[in-house]
DNA sequence: AAACATCGTTCCGTTAAACGGAACATGCAA
DNA sequence: TTGCATGTTCCGTTTAACGGAACGATGTTT
């Protein structure tokens, strides 16, 4: 753990330390996202360590963190942890997203239709963001935590955002390599830019065994008032359940629910 | 808006500008919850304006939050925002929160039986935090949004939480003036004892006009695999539904609920 | 089309604030 | 008790945060 934390910080180097970060706010966002990360508390002495800092440089940035609320010391423990305005800040950047609300209950329909998970994402800078899951029926659990962050090629989310979403995100995906993630992720740009028209043309987009081996998802995508991609929703299960040619009730089910969102967002006609 | 901004940060007296800020990273904190909650992107001069300091100093401290993605600026306009990071640091948190997970299909079968909307609490750091919504069936939409804090003396969930859980908040609770949120809000140190001593032994709680007008729940406690009280959960909508003294129906729909939910974090008899 | 205003950004000398070692108060274990 | 942890405070040194002025690019007004 203490890798991760020094990675941007200070750097032992034959005996000298070197401070690579130049900035001083920079430790403070660092120790934040440290803690909201770590499992368990944090104590001072613990933090200097990992951040091959000073004690008292540590328990500065602390009352800093503190006094304005992001974070919180026990008064048992005298340890440190994240506070509730990190949660509620968080929350306030859901608001941006106003598919979230007209989502819910259609998620929900179409959980118990397929008995599959359902995932809901939206693009957020270039980046395809789960921003909400409801667990499936079955007996072993599948699901992405909101708060994941998907590849564009690698998975039906993706696909579904390259095809529907900007124009240009395609061209900026294929500026770089195209990383693999499993046996059967797409790294070919060509074959990438075949499979993307294919889903543009059919309306969804499968992923099988692409994120993890024997995971399935079937994605389509949902639109907004102005008709613009507005995010994308899928149900996601086993390979057993969900083929790579996925079964008419199932297109049925995901396309319809996907309707419904895009007509509360005020999306009208195709 | 620039008040708000402000509030800890430099102020002009007597033509003089004054700092009362003893940290530097806590502007970069400032900065980061004033975008989260700004519900448009903010350019640099703008918010020199606000927090009333050079366009230089607030062009340092985005980009210190730029380079550890907690802000981003927008490629088009050139204005700042908050990014991706700050929701998954928020989500990160949820984690903590056992009671969510487990409380997901629980809240839709009582929404669904009820026909209202559902809210789960839970206590953190001495405050009722609201951590999630189910919205009702009704066609006027009640609810409160996640990240909301609750009044301890002055809310259903509140009261549930006085009762049930750490003996010593109700001490802690009563150290303060009981702050009237409405007309009907309890005020009486007295009073309250008498009506959390209610709340203890007949294992829910009501708070009719006491957070708006016209709106009440009911709530009930959740526990844990100990046994010790992990959040709760309550109906919330018109009074002409939920009244003073709830439906015995009503209170089967959300005790049994808040019973499954207590059965799901480990809690066993009784 | 030229002049203007305003945006975000860079430069640089000044100065305030971040830094860490040492000493402190406290709680727990041998 | 003594020892070793913890988190916290003090203070002299030094670093990096500061803001005014100048810059280049946009888009608006004259």
């Amino acid at each position: 753990m203490a890798i991760i934390a020094k990675r941007h910080g200070a750097h032992r180097h034959a005996g000298l330390t070197v401070r690579s970060s130049r900035e001083t706010a920079d430790l403070t966002l660092r120790l934040l996202e440290y803690l909201a990360v770590q499992p368990a508390q944090c104590g001072v002495t613990e933090l200097a360590q990992a951040f091959d800092t000073s004690k008292t440089t540590i328990h500065r940035h602390l009352r800093t963190l503190t006094t304005r609320e992001f974070v919180r010391q026990d008064p048992l423990t005298l340890r440190y942890e994240p506070a509730v305005k990190l949660f509620q800040l968080g929350e306030s950047l859901r608001e941006r997203f106003g598919i979230l609300g007209a989502a819910r209950n259609d998620l929900l329909r179409l959980r118990d239709e397929s008995g599959q998970a359902v995932t809901l994402s939206a693009l957020m800078q270039d980046r395809v963001l789960v921003l909400d899951l409801v667990q499936g029926h079955s007996v072993v659990e599948f699901g992405i935590r909101p708060g994941t962050q998907m590849g564009l090629h690698c998975s039906a989310h993706g696909k579904v955002a390259l095809a529907f979403g900007p124009g240009s995100l395609l061209t900026r995906c294929l500026l770089e390599p195209l990383a693999a993630s499993s046996k059967d992720t797409v790294t070919s740009p060509a074959l990438l830019r075949k499979q993307v028209a294919a889903v543009k043309k059919q309306g969804w987009a499968t992923a099988a065994n692409e994120v993890v081996f024997g995971v399935n998802a079937l994605a389509a995508p949902v639109f907004d008032h102005r008709g613009a991609y507005a995010g994308a929703i899928a149900i996601v299960g086993s390979t057993q359940y969900i083929g790579p040619r996925p079964e008419p009730r199932q297109l049925a089910m995901v396309q319809g629910a996907a309707r419904r969102i895009s007509q509360h967002l005020g999306w009208r006609n195709v």
